[in-house]
RNA sequence: GCGGCUGUAGCUCAGUUGGUUAGAGCGCUUGCUUGUGGCGCAAGAGGCCGGUGGUUCAAUUCCUCCCAGCCGUACCA
């Protein structure tokens, strides 16, 4: 045989060996373990709270709703592969996976219009699917936690959001270090881009452009965006992004409106006066470039941006004219209530999701870099956001029903606290093992018998104390070492041992595997170890129960120090 | 979608200037120890070297295309 003939055989036996089956899920979808749901849940605990506290109920909608419901195009005919899954039914009618659970609720709402009791009060929670490229935080599915008002027409309503926002943040441990809420208005920015030459038709791309522009400043920086707004930017792979065109008077106006917001100073934090200087100097600059003519308010307090805003020369533009003067009412309900300036802030580029916001956006940010699994740090984005939709329920019933609302990113935000290593660690703790020695029926119902009495403990006052319990229900012939090996793999405090000979004393071994543990830093010879039975006794059989609850008492102290 | 980087054992990663049988650490299984976790010692299992096509006597290594992952960018109703 050659050598070319053995390696074609060679080749052969390769390709006849099966194929395994690779086990992987879809890009974008995540199992989730047993920490992380434990997180979810105490999360969506939190957030639930916080929204009751407010005068909300809950209600739930499908995951799937017609296509058309959901705002969409069929899928092949817009865009093939993008925004969301959908099928057809057998009846040939296309339905999808909800994106949102706003376009749901709009849905839901204009169905049972006659029935529900407005301003109707709402949240909702559960996952939603997007078919989109993931990234860090970012799933395909992921979950979602929504409050809306549907029905107030007034921006006070959108004011309750943002507070709602914070005071849900703050459920979870965090301060006004840690997040930051910020609002604007809609119209603010529809006024400006009409105020400098960008309405009409025409100009739509443009005004897309512009606006994605101005969502970018926080990342990229003044100099970046000034670029956006005129030719272009080179990123780092340099990849070319085409600009908007503006020119340079343009682009100063639209920097007034960027920069005077940045004046705002934080109460409880300060910004050192060389920064808040170096602020001044730069919206001087702009102002200079743009020729308007604006003086300057004496004090630092939270009303100089609108006070700055309402001299602008396009300030008669009416959207502009709406859009301060809804800022202004937002900034003074939650001014009056001590959130301005602390949790909440007027962020002109805040921009949100472009098509069915009618004023109010707001959306809350984490103030911290977040890193990767890898300790990389990564771009992350917000983690709750949301707005007025005033014009949604409108396309089912064709009345104006004003709305308002925002929803939590659960998943991203869970992911990010999880990076930062914010979130409460799993101190859930595994269960009591008892192990199984022989495995007679006789002898097994005896071990049965003792989960159950820890199972079912209860307190002087009758009140259920259950225990977390199992015996060993791998194969019952499985040596003993191997069954404490499980047991300290499960994370178990105590593991209960039981052979004939205690059978027939009447008596049970308890050992606490935390103590154990410990103890086992000093001992180095493996006979020795195993000879001491390190943190055993053996009690009466009827005492088992309550020596468990003490050594887990002891543990609980012991954990708590 | 566009650009860059990376794909070798369950995980983290070496290595092959193209050559016979592809390695380490961790993890896993078993034994030393037939009734005791940890440590130690010993043995073992586990690889389409991401896939396809090509160049070559010979490809895990070089080339093409594809796929996947990561990062950036764009999009995200």
């Amino acid at each position: 045989m050659t050598d070319q003939q053995a390696n074609q055989t060679k080749k052969q036996k390769k390709k006849k060996k099966p194929q395994k089956l690779k086990a992987r899920q879809p890009r974008g979808f995540v199992d989730r373990q047993a920490s992380d749901i434990r997180a979810t849940e105490s999360m969506m605990a939190k957030i639930k709270e916080v929204y009751e506290r407010y005068g909300f109920d809950p209600v739930e909608t499908p995951m799937f709703e017609y296509t058309d419901a959901l705002g969409k195009f069929l899928p092949d005919t817009d865009r093939p592969n993008a925004g969301v899954f959908s099928l057809q039914d057998d009846d040939e009618q296309w339905m999808s996976l909800r994106y949102d659970l706003t376009a749901p609720l709009a849905r839901h709402f204009a169905q049972n219009i006659n029935d529900l009791q407005t301003p109707y009060r709402t949240y909702r929670a559960g996952y939603v699917f997007r078919n989109e490229k993931p990234g860090p935080g970012r799933f395909r599915q992921f979950m979602q936690f929504d409050a809306d008002t549907v029905g107030a027409p007034n921006p006070s309503a959108d004011a309750e959001m943002c507070m709602m926002m914070a005071d849900t943040m703050r459920q979870f441990g965090l301060t006004h270090y840690d997040f930051r809420v910020k609002f604007n208005s809609r119209k603010l920015l529809d006024g400006l881009l009409e105020a400098i030459g960008l309405a009409g038709d025409e100009n739509a791309n443009r005004r897309l452009t512009v606006l994605r522009s101005i969502d970018k400043l926080d990342r990229l920086g003044m100099d970046q965006v000034r670029l956006l707004l005129g030719k272009g930017r080179k990123d780092d792979s340099d990849d070319f992004t085409e600009g908007a065109g503006l020119d340079a008077a343009q682009i100063s106006q639209i920097e007034i409106l960027l920069l005077s917001a940045k004046l705002n100073t934080f109460a409880e934090a300060p910004s050192p006066s060389s920064i808040v200087e170096q602020r001044y100097s730069e919206l001087k600059d702009a102002i200079e470039r743009s020729g308007e003519i604006i003086s300057f308010p004496t004090g630092l307090d939270q009303n100089q941006t609108t006070f700055i805003l309402e001299q602008l020369s396009f300030n008669i533009n009416s959207n502009f004219k709406a859009g301060v003067t809804e800022i202004a009412q937002i900034s003074g309900i939650l001014s009056a209530s001590r959130y301005l300036g602390r949790e909440v802030e007027f962020d002109p580029t805040c921009v949100r999701g472009l098509e069915y916001y009618t004023g109010a956006v707001y959306e809350c940010e984490l103030l911290y870099e977040v890193p990767n699994e890898k300790g990389e740090i990564v771009q992350f984005g917000s983690v709750a956001g949301g707005g007025r939709y005033d014009g949604l329920v409108k396309r089912f019933t064709g009345q104006d029903i004003p709305a308002t609302g925002f929803s939590i990113g659960v998943s991203r935000l869970m992911t990010a606290l999880k990076n930062l290593k914010m979130l409460e660690t799993d101190n859930v703790l595994g269960p009591v093992v008892v192990c199984v020695m022989d495995s007679d029926t006789e002898a097994l119902a005896g071990y049965q018998q003792m989960v159950q009495e820890l199972r079912s403990a209860k307190d002087e006052k009758g009140n259920p104390v259950g225990i977390r319990a199992e015996m060993y229900q791998g194969n019952p012939n499985a040596k003993l070492g191997k069954q404490m090996q499980y047991a300290d793999r499960r994370g178990s405090p105590i593991a209960i041992i039981e052979g004939s000979q205690e059978r027939e004393e009447g008596v049970v071994q308890v050992k606490d595997l935390v103590e154990g543990a410990k103890l086992s830093e000093e001992i180095t010879d493996n006979k020795e170890w195993r000879e001491s039975r390190p943190a055993q006794q053996t009690v009466k059989r009827e005492d088992l129960l309550a020596t468990v609850q003490k050594i887990l008492a002891e543990q609980k102290a012991e954990r708590d120090v």
